[in-house]
DNA sequence: AGCCTCATGTAAAAAGTTACATGATTGG
DNA sequence: CCAATCATGTAACTTTTTACATGAGGCT
Protein backbone atom coordinates (compact mmCIF):
# COMPACT_ATOMS: atom_id res chain seq x y z
CA UNK A 1 0.00 0.00 0.00
CA UNK A 2 2.98 2.22 -0.20
CA UNK A 3 4.20 2.13 -3.37
CA UNK A 4 1.70 5.27 -3.13
CA UNK A 5 3.73 6.83 -1.29
CA UNK A 6 7.12 6.07 -1.97
CA UNK A 7 5.89 7.88 -6.14
CA UNK A 8 4.27 10.69 -3.87
CA UNK A 9 8.15 11.21 -2.03
CA UNK A 10 9.69 10.45 -5.19
CA UNK A 11 7.73 13.18 -7.21
CA UNK A 12 8.27 15.88 -4.36
CA UNK A 13 11.60 15.41 -4.81
CA UNK A 14 11.88 15.92 -8.24
CA UNK A 15 8.64 15.66 -10.49
CA UNK A 16 8.63 13.36 -13.35
CA UNK A 17 6.98 11.07 -15.94
CA UNK A 18 5.95 7.45 -15.36
CA UNK A 19 9.46 5.97 -17.26
CA UNK A 20 11.37 8.33 -15.16
CA UNK A 21 9.88 7.01 -11.86
CA UNK A 22 10.88 3.60 -13.38
CA UNK A 23 14.02 4.53 -14.05
CA UNK A 24 14.75 6.12 -10.51
CA UNK A 25 13.08 2.55 -8.79
CA UNK A 26 16.35 1.00 -10.53
CA UNK A 27 18.47 3.25 -8.37
CA UNK A 28 18.18 5.52 -5.32
CA UNK A 29 14.68 5.01 -4.01
CA UNK A 30 14.50 0.96 -5.76
CA UNK A 31 17.14 0.29 -2.86
CA UNK A 32 14.35 0.44 -0.39
CA UNK A 33 11.40 -0.10 -2.15
CA UNK A 34 11.22 -1.93 -5.53
CA UNK A 35 8.68 -1.15 -7.74
CA UNK A 36 8.35 -1.96 -12.15
CA UNK A 37 7.21 -0.16 -14.49
CA UNK A 38 3.93 -1.80 -14.73
CA UNK A 39 2.96 -0.90 -11.39
CA UNK A 40 3.91 2.73 -11.61
CA UNK A 41 1.71 3.40 -14.61
CA UNK A 42 -0.97 1.71 -12.69
CA UNK A 43 -0.21 4.01 -9.51
CA UNK A 44 0.38 6.80 -11.67
CA UNK A 45 -3.39 6.73 -13.05
CA UNK A 46 -5.19 5.65 -10.29
CA UNK A 47 -3.53 8.79 -8.44
CA UNK A 48 -4.16 11.34 -11.21
CA UNK A 49 -8.01 10.16 -11.12
CA UNK A 50 -8.25 10.47 -7.31
CA UNK A 51 -6.14 14.42 -7.76
CA UNK A 52 -3.15 13.36 -6.03
CA UNK A 53 -1.05 14.52 -8.70
CA UNK A 54 -1.36 16.33 -11.73
CA UNK A 55 0.10 15.82 -15.07
CA UNK A 56 1.59 18.17 -17.70
CA UNK A 57 2.14 17.07 -21.19
CA UNK A 58 5.68 17.87 -22.22
CA UNK A 59 6.41 17.60 -25.85
CA UNK A 60 10.31 16.95 -26.55
CA UNK A 61 11.87 16.95 -29.51
CA UNK A 62 13.99 13.47 -30.90
CA UNK A 63 12.12 12.07 -28.22
CA UNK A 64 8.56 10.75 -27.71
CA UNK A 65 6.70 13.13 -25.29
CA UNK A 66 6.29 12.51 -21.94
CA UNK A 67 3.63 13.05 -19.02
CA UNK A 68 5.02 15.08 -15.92
CA UNK A 69 3.35 14.10 -12.82
CA UNK A 70 3.65 16.37 -10.01
CA UNK A 71 2.27 16.36 -6.43
CA UNK A 72 -0.81 18.35 -5.91
CA UNK A 73 -2.65 19.33 -2.17
CA UNK A 74 -4.50 16.30 -1.82
CA UNK A 75 -1.59 13.96 -2.41
CA UNK A 76 0.64 15.79 -0.05
CA UNK A 77 -2.01 16.00 2.75
CA UNK A 78 -2.58 11.46 1.71
CA UNK A 79 1.23 11.37 2.21
CA UNK A 80 1.14 13.73 5.58
CA UNK A 81 -1.60 11.47 7.24
CA UNK A 82 0.78 8.33 5.96
CA UNK A 83 3.71 9.81 7.73
CA UNK A 84 1.76 10.04 11.13
CA UNK A 85 0.60 6.56 11.03
CA UNK A 86 2.88 3.75 13.00
CA UNK A 87 5.66 2.43 11.09
CA UNK A 88 4.54 -1.01 9.90
CA UNK A 89 7.37 -3.99 10.67
CA UNK A 90 9.21 -4.45 7.20
CA UNK A 91 7.57 -7.55 5.14
CA UNK A 92 10.77 -9.62 4.65
CA UNK A 93 11.51 -11.97 1.83
CA UNK A 94 14.97 -13.40 2.29
CA UNK A 95 15.79 -16.28 -0.16
CA UNK A 96 19.27 -16.16 0.88
CA UNK A 97 18.47 -17.44 4.51
CA UNK A 98 15.50 -19.91 3.31
CA UNK A 99 18.43 -21.35 0.90
CA UNK A 100 21.45 -21.81 3.48
CA UNK A 101 18.78 -23.67 5.72
CA UNK A 102 17.17 -26.09 3.14
CA UNK A 103 21.34 -26.60 1.90
CA UNK A 104 21.00 -28.80 4.90
CA UNK A 105 18.93 -31.47 2.83
CA UNK A 106 21.06 -30.88 -0.37
CA UNK A 107 25.06 -30.59 -1.01
CA UNK A 108 25.80 -26.92 1.35
CA UNK A 109 29.24 -27.03 -1.37
CA UNK A 110 26.94 -26.65 -4.01
CA UNK A 111 25.93 -23.10 -2.45
CA UNK A 112 29.43 -21.77 -2.21
CA UNK A 113 29.42 -20.13 -5.88
CA UNK A 114 26.73 -18.77 -5.69
CA UNK A 115 27.12 -17.41 -2.38
CA UNK A 116 30.19 -15.59 -3.75
CA UNK A 117 28.56 -14.07 -6.88
CA UNK A 118 25.78 -12.85 -4.54
CA UNK A 119 28.33 -11.47 -2.78
CA UNK A 120 30.04 -9.24 -5.68
CA UNK A 121 26.92 -8.02 -6.39
CA UNK A 122 26.59 -6.44 -2.78
CA UNK A 123 30.41 -5.42 -2.73
CA UNK A 124 29.58 -3.57 -5.78
CA UNK A 125 26.36 -2.00 -4.75
CA UNK A 126 28.24 -0.82 -1.49
CA UNK A 127 31.12 0.71 -3.75
CA UNK A 128 27.67 2.86 -5.64
CA UNK A 129 26.77 3.85 -2.71
CA UNK A 130 30.17 4.88 -1.20
CA UNK A 131 30.50 7.23 -4.96
CA UNK A 132 27.10 8.78 -4.64
CA UNK A 133 27.64 9.60 -1.16
CA UNK A 134 31.12 11.41 -2.22
CA UNK A 135 29.11 13.11 -5.33
CA UNK A 136 26.08 14.39 -3.17
CA UNK A 137 27.31 14.71 0.01
CA UNK A 138 30.96 15.91 0.38
CA UNK A 139 32.05 19.24 -0.64
CA UNK A 140 31.62 22.64 -0.66
CA UNK A 141 28.09 22.59 0.04
CA UNK A 142 28.04 20.25 2.68
CA UNK A 143 28.08 20.34 6.55
CA UNK A 144 28.70 23.77 7.73
CA UNK A 145 27.67 25.62 4.84
CA UNK A 146 26.28 29.17 5.18
CA UNK A 147 22.05 29.15 5.31
CA UNK A 148 20.24 26.61 6.83
CA UNK A 149 20.67 23.42 6.76
CA UNK A 150 18.29 21.42 4.08
CA UNK A 151 16.63 19.03 5.76
CA UNK A 152 16.09 16.92 2.63
CA UNK A 153 19.63 16.89 1.97
CA UNK A 154 20.38 15.38 5.54
CA UNK A 155 17.58 13.15 5.35
CA UNK A 156 18.58 11.59 2.14
CA UNK A 157 22.22 11.13 3.44
CA UNK A 158 20.80 9.13 6.76
CA UNK A 159 19.27 6.93 4.49
CA UNK A 160 22.42 6.52 2.24
CA UNK A 161 24.38 6.17 5.78
CA UNK A 162 21.72 2.99 6.16
CA UNK A 163 22.60 1.72 3.11
CA UNK A 164 25.79 1.42 3.06
CA UNK A 165 25.60 0.42 6.77
CA UNK A 166 23.65 -2.52 5.73
CA UNK A 167 26.02 -3.46 2.55
CA UNK A 168 28.83 -3.66 5.11
CA UNK A 169 27.00 -5.91 7.03
CA UNK A 170 25.81 -7.88 4.43
CA UNK A 171 29.14 -8.62 3.20
CA UNK A 172 30.78 -9.27 6.74
CA UNK A 173 27.95 -11.90 7.03
CA UNK A 174 28.36 -13.60 3.79
CA UNK A 175 31.83 -13.91 4.77
CA UNK A 176 30.84 -15.61 7.22
CA UNK A 177 28.35 -17.57 5.57
CA UNK A 178 31.21 -18.72 2.68
CA UNK A 179 33.37 -19.57 5.87
CA UNK A 180 30.71 -22.07 7.64
CA UNK A 181 30.04 -23.22 3.91
CA UNK A 182 33.78 -24.13 3.30
CA UNK A 183 34.31 -25.60 6.38
CA UNK A 184 31.38 -28.17 6.14
CA UNK A 185 32.52 -29.35 2.64
CA UNK A 186 36.16 -30.10 4.28
CA UNK A 187 34.69 -31.84 6.80
CA UNK A 188 33.90 -34.98 4.84
CA UNK B 1 7.11 -18.42 -5.39
CA UNK B 2 9.42 -19.08 -2.86
CA UNK B 3 7.23 -19.40 0.12
CA UNK B 4 6.53 -23.27 -1.22
CA UNK B 5 10.19 -23.92 -0.92
CA UNK B 6 10.47 -21.99 2.93
CA UNK B 7 7.67 -24.41 3.42
CA UNK B 8 9.38 -27.45 2.36
CA UNK B 9 12.68 -26.35 4.64
CA UNK B 10 10.78 -26.13 7.38
CA UNK B 11 9.00 -29.12 6.50
CA UNK B 12 12.30 -31.29 6.24
CA UNK B 13 13.72 -29.99 9.27
CA UNK B 14 10.42 -30.94 11.23
CA UNK B 15 7.00 -32.49 10.19
CA UNK B 16 4.37 -30.37 11.32
CA UNK B 17 0.76 -29.20 10.61
CA UNK B 18 -0.37 -26.10 8.95
CA UNK B 19 -1.05 -24.31 12.36
CA UNK B 20 2.35 -25.28 13.60
CA UNK B 21 4.12 -24.03 10.29
CA UNK B 22 2.19 -20.96 11.06
CA UNK B 23 3.38 -20.51 14.38
CA UNK B 24 6.80 -21.17 12.77
CA UNK B 25 6.44 -18.28 10.46
CA UNK B 26 5.71 -15.65 13.13
CA UNK B 27 9.22 -17.08 15.26
CA UNK B 28 12.36 -18.50 13.31
CA UNK B 29 11.63 -18.79 9.53
CA UNK B 30 9.27 -15.78 9.93
CA UNK B 31 11.78 -13.89 10.24
CA UNK B 32 13.33 -13.86 6.61
CA UNK B 33 10.09 -15.00 5.18
CA UNK B 34 6.78 -13.89 6.48
CA UNK B 35 3.60 -15.92 5.77
CA UNK B 36 0.20 -15.98 7.14
CA UNK B 37 -1.97 -18.74 7.99
CA UNK B 38 -4.19 -18.62 5.38
CA UNK B 39 -1.37 -18.49 2.82
CA UNK B 40 0.31 -21.74 4.23
CA UNK B 41 -3.24 -23.54 4.22
CA UNK B 42 -3.43 -22.40 0.55
CA UNK B 43 0.00 -23.88 -0.54
CA UNK B 44 0.06 -26.75 1.59
CA UNK B 45 -3.41 -27.86 -0.24
CA UNK B 46 -1.28 -27.36 -3.82
CA UNK B 47 1.36 -28.94 -2.45
CA UNK B 48 -0.37 -32.06 -1.62
CA UNK B 49 -2.42 -32.31 -4.49
CA UNK B 50 0.99 -32.14 -6.79
CA UNK B 51 2.44 -34.80 -4.64
CA UNK B 52 4.93 -32.52 -3.17
CA UNK B 53 3.93 -33.34 0.41
CA UNK B 54 2.48 -35.92 2.58
CA UNK B 55 -0.20 -36.07 5.00
CA UNK B 56 -0.87 -38.32 7.89
CA UNK B 57 -4.23 -37.68 10.11
CA UNK B 58 -2.91 -37.49 13.83
CA UNK B 59 -5.92 -37.90 16.39
CA UNK B 60 -5.06 -36.08 19.50
CA UNK B 61 -6.29 -36.07 23.41
CA UNK B 62 -7.43 -32.43 24.58
CA UNK B 63 -7.32 -30.82 21.45
CA UNK B 64 -8.51 -30.96 17.38
CA UNK B 65 -7.20 -33.33 14.86
CA UNK B 66 -4.30 -32.26 12.86
CA UNK B 67 -2.66 -33.15 9.90
CA UNK B 68 0.63 -33.55 10.07
CA UNK B 69 2.37 -32.83 6.67
CA UNK B 70 6.40 -34.19 5.58
CA UNK B 71 8.20 -33.78 2.63
CA UNK B 72 7.44 -36.62 -0.23
CA UNK B 73 10.43 -37.34 -3.39
CA UNK B 74 8.83 -35.01 -5.30
CA UNK B 75 8.89 -32.09 -2.73
CA UNK B 76 12.45 -32.70 -2.51
CA UNK B 77 13.54 -32.74 -5.84
CA UNK B 78 11.75 -29.44 -6.39
CA UNK B 79 13.21 -27.82 -3.53
CA UNK B 80 16.80 -29.29 -4.66
CA UNK B 81 16.23 -27.51 -8.37
CA UNK B 82 15.34 -24.62 -6.21
CA UNK B 83 18.51 -24.71 -4.53
CA UNK B 84 20.42 -24.83 -7.53
CA UNK B 85 19.01 -21.55 -9.40
CA UNK B 86 20.54 -18.60 -8.91
CA UNK B 87 19.80 -16.65 -6.01
CA UNK B 88 17.84 -13.54 -6.56
CA UNK B 89 18.25 -10.09 -5.34
CA UNK B 90 15.59 -9.70 -2.81
CA UNK B 91 12.73 -7.14 -3.15
CA UNK B 92 12.78 -4.71 -0.39
CA UNK B 93 10.02 -2.86 1.11
CA UNK B 94 11.30 -0.26 3.47
CA UNK B 95 8.26 1.90 4.92
CA UNK B 96 10.71 3.56 7.20
CA UNK B 97 13.35 4.58 4.52
CA UNK B 98 10.54 6.10 2.81
CA UNK B 99 9.27 7.84 5.49
CA UNK B 100 12.49 9.41 6.58
CA UNK B 101 12.99 11.02 2.86
CA UNK B 102 8.84 12.14 3.14
CA UNK B 103 9.41 13.90 6.22
CA UNK B 104 11.61 16.54 4.59
CA UNK B 105 8.43 17.60 3.25
CA UNK B 106 6.14 17.28 6.52
CA UNK B 107 7.61 17.71 10.37
CA UNK B 108 10.68 15.64 10.95
CA UNK B 109 10.33 16.20 14.20
CA UNK B 110 7.22 13.94 14.39
CA UNK B 111 8.66 11.17 13.66
CA UNK B 112 10.99 11.33 16.48
CA UNK B 113 8.89 9.39 18.99
CA UNK B 114 8.05 6.85 16.15
CA UNK B 115 11.47 5.38 15.47
CA UNK B 116 12.27 5.99 18.79
CA UNK B 117 9.52 2.66 19.09
CA UNK B 118 10.54 1.30 16.05
CA UNK B 119 13.91 1.19 17.67
CA UNK B 120 12.71 -0.86 20.80
CA UNK B 121 11.07 -3.60 18.50
CA UNK B 122 14.37 -3.99 17.14
CA UNK B 123 16.30 -4.01 20.49
CA UNK B 124 13.73 -6.66 21.68
CA UNK B 125 14.65 -8.82 18.40
CA UNK B 126 18.10 -9.09 19.34
CA UNK B 127 17.51 -9.98 22.31
CA UNK B 128 15.37 -12.41 21.78
CA UNK B 129 17.79 -14.01 19.07
CA UNK B 130 20.47 -13.84 21.06
CA UNK B 131 18.89 -15.82 23.57
CA UNK B 132 18.01 -18.53 21.23
CA UNK B 133 21.37 -18.41 19.93
CA UNK B 134 22.76 -19.21 23.74
CA UNK B 135 19.77 -22.14 23.82
CA UNK B 136 20.28 -23.68 20.85
CA UNK B 137 24.14 -23.24 19.65
CA UNK B 138 26.02 -23.47 22.92
CA UNK B 139 26.39 -25.58 25.83
CA UNK B 140 27.42 -29.65 25.63
CA UNK B 141 25.94 -30.40 22.22
CA UNK B 142 28.17 -27.19 20.66
CA UNK B 143 31.14 -27.01 18.50
CA UNK B 144 33.57 -29.46 19.01
CA UNK B 145 31.31 -32.14 20.63
CA UNK B 146 31.53 -35.69 19.91
CA UNK B 147 30.76 -37.17 16.40
CA UNK B 148 29.81 -35.57 13.15
CA UNK B 149 29.36 -31.73 12.69
CA UNK B 150 25.60 -31.24 12.10
CA UNK B 151 25.66 -29.62 9.02
CA UNK B 152 21.66 -28.37 9.85
CA UNK B 153 22.64 -26.84 13.38
CA UNK B 154 25.67 -24.73 11.63
CA UNK B 155 23.79 -23.45 8.70
CA UNK B 156 20.93 -22.50 11.05
CA UNK B 157 23.26 -20.89 13.47
CA UNK B 158 25.19 -18.88 10.89
CA UNK B 159 21.45 -17.86 9.72
CA UNK B 160 21.15 -16.73 13.19
CA UNK B 161 23.98 -14.49 13.00
CA UNK B 162 22.62 -12.79 10.13
CA UNK B 163 20.02 -11.73 12.18
CA UNK B 164 21.82 -11.21 15.38
CA UNK B 165 23.71 -8.55 12.89
CA UNK B 166 20.99 -7.25 11.28
CA UNK B 167 19.53 -6.31 14.46
CA UNK B 168 22.67 -4.75 15.40
CA UNK B 169 23.09 -2.79 12.36
CA UNK B 170 19.77 -1.37 12.50
CA UNK B 171 20.23 -0.21 15.72
CA UNK B 172 23.05 1.77 15.33
CA UNK B 173 21.28 3.34 12.39
CA UNK B 174 18.22 4.23 14.32
CA UNK B 175 20.40 5.94 16.81
CA UNK B 176 21.96 7.85 13.60
CA UNK B 177 18.37 8.72 12.32
CA UNK B 178 17.88 10.13 15.57
CA UNK B 179 20.41 12.20 16.46
CA UNK B 180 19.72 13.46 12.35
CA UNK B 181 16.10 13.90 13.39
CA UNK B 182 17.29 15.60 16.77
CA UNK B 183 19.94 17.76 15.08
CA UNK B 184 17.01 18.99 12.02
CA UNK B 185 14.38 19.84 15.22
CA UNK B 186 16.79 22.09 17.28
CA UNK B 187 18.07 23.87 14.20
CA UNK B 188 14.93 26.40 13.88
C1' DA C 1 19.53 -3.33 -40.93
C1' DG C 2 19.34 -4.21 -36.21
C1' DC C 3 19.72 -2.93 -31.47
C1' DC C 4 19.27 0.42 -27.63
C1' DT C 5 16.90 4.16 -25.24
C1' DC C 6 12.78 6.69 -24.48
C1' DA C 7 7.94 6.40 -23.54
C1' DT C 8 3.44 4.38 -22.46
C1' DG C 9 0.52 1.08 -21.83
C1' DT C 10 -2.88 -3.77 -21.60
C1' DA C 11 -3.87 -8.43 -19.88
C1' DA C 12 -3.51 -12.46 -17.36
C1' DA C 13 -1.80 -15.02 -13.71
C1' DA C 14 0.30 -15.53 -9.24
C1' DA C 15 0.87 -14.07 -4.64
C1' DG C 16 -0.43 -11.67 -0.60
C1' DT C 17 -3.77 -9.32 2.60
C1' DT C 18 -8.01 -8.77 5.13
C1' DA C 19 -12.28 -10.28 6.72
C1' DC C 20 -15.21 -13.86 7.98
C1' DA C 21 -16.28 -18.55 9.88
C1' DT C 22 -16.42 -22.64 12.99
C1' DG C 23 -15.67 -25.49 16.98
C1' DA C 24 -13.40 -27.95 20.91
C1' DT C 25 -10.69 -27.54 25.24
C1' DT C 26 -8.01 -25.43 28.92
C1' DG C 27 -7.13 -21.89 32.42
C1' DG C 28 -8.47 -18.12 35.25
C1' DC D 1 -18.41 -17.62 32.06
C1' DC D 2 -14.94 -15.59 29.25
C1' DA D 3 -10.76 -15.52 27.01
C1' DA D 4 -7.02 -17.85 24.92
C1' DT D 5 -5.03 -21.68 22.41
C1' DC D 6 -5.40 -25.24 18.99
C1' DA D 7 -6.89 -26.30 14.42
C1' DT D 8 -8.67 -25.61 9.72
C1' DG D 9 -10.51 -23.33 6.37
C1' DT D 10 -13.46 -19.90 2.54
C1' DA D 11 -14.12 -15.55 0.08
C1' DA D 12 -13.16 -11.18 -1.57
C1' DC D 13 -9.97 -8.02 -2.60
C1' DT D 14 -5.48 -5.85 -3.55
C1' DT D 15 -0.90 -6.08 -5.05
C1' DT D 16 2.79 -7.89 -7.63
C1' DT D 17 4.79 -10.34 -11.41
C1' DT D 18 5.24 -11.81 -16.11
C1' DA D 19 4.24 -11.54 -20.74
C1' DC D 20 2.80 -9.04 -24.59
C1' DA D 21 2.41 -4.74 -27.38
C1' DT D 22 3.62 -0.46 -29.94
C1' DG D 23 6.34 3.16 -31.97
C1' DA D 24 9.81 6.95 -32.82
C1' DG D 25 14.66 8.23 -33.01
C1' DG D 26 19.69 7.51 -32.50
C1' DC D 27 23.88 4.63 -32.99
C1' DT D 28 26.91 1.29 -35.31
Amino acid sequence: MALDHAILVSLLERPGSGYELARRFERSIGYFWTATHQQIYRVLKRMESDGWIDVREVPQQGRPDKKEYSVAALGRTALSEWLHQPIEPESVRHDLAVKIRGAAFDDPAALIREVERYRQVHNERLDHYLAGEVRDFTGPQAAHAPGPPDAGRELQHVVLRGGIAYERMTLAWLDDVLATLRGLASDR
